[in-house]
DNA sequence: GCTTGACCTTCCAGTTGCTGGAAGGTCGAT
DNA sequence: ATCGACCTTCCAGCAACTGGAAGGTCAAGC
């Protein structure tokens, strides 16, 4: 398929997936007229790449949790490693989009309306844990 | 206090500190001596930035969530819906997020050491619902 | 078969969000 | 008074796109 059925397949912008190419981290095929070649695979890892992405991490670490996709990467032992730290820093950020959910909820729910400067709840949340 | 202990306590280089100030995001009073001085509620404000920029937010949504700290906005009605939106986009990283840990642990133990290059389960995670 | 419009290509410049380094001022302790 | 660890501004560079120009390709309609 081409670029712009890719591109709305994935969600990301037909600019952005040829930076991706750019950057090694995806290598489509190319047909006769030169025209960018992209299998089901390969939307599956801008798919992948858009999600990461928009959660907050860095292109880097997106190429390492690609990586993993790989048959020779998820056969590697100190993969797993990366994986588990990978899982780690998922969790965080579940954690704290929970918490940022929170807040925002008080903000909408109880504190509506309140004009006290320091609504303790909030103060209490933005410290974090 | 100064910008080293603000960059302490709120998890930010001094430098983003002072991008932050040069964009507008963050006022701190200043000294006679002309350094910055933050004050506990100027902390809050950048450990909020610290975590919902590392959340996949830019930093224009960031200025929108900082805004509905402020109890200007606070009272406002239409900011409700902004909060109201932004709950929704935190629902969904929430569930990206799970997702990809989903998948993550997969990897790491249902598929490792399996070289078939298409698992089905990946496969299906990485199409997303 | 030729044109029209919607695709595709590369390349280069601009934006966002930092990040590093230079050059210099301030402060607390020895 | 001077040392080191702070702080200041300014300017340059990097990461990750994003937009626009200039031009090639393709399927549809006349």
């Amino acid at each position: 398929m081409n670029i712009g059925e890719a591109s709305e397949r994935s969600g990301l912008p037909s600019k952005t997936i040829r930076y991706y190419e750019d950057i090694g981290l995806i290598r489509p095929e190319r047909g006769g007229n030169g025209y960018r070649d992209y299998a089901a695979s390969d939307v599956h890892k801008l798919r992948f790449l858009q999600r990461s992405r928009g959660l907050g991490f860095s292109v880097e670490e997106c190429r390492q949790l690609l990586a993993l996709y790989e048959d020779k990467a998820r056969a590697s032992a100190d993969v797993k490693d990366i994986a588990e730290t990978k899982l780690g820093e998922i969790d965080r950020k579940i954690r704290e989009l929970t918490e940022l959910r929170r807040t925002l909820e008080h903000l909408v729910h109880a504190c509506h309306g309140n004009d006290r400067p320091d609504c303790p709840i909030l103060e209490q949340l933005s410290d974090g844990r």
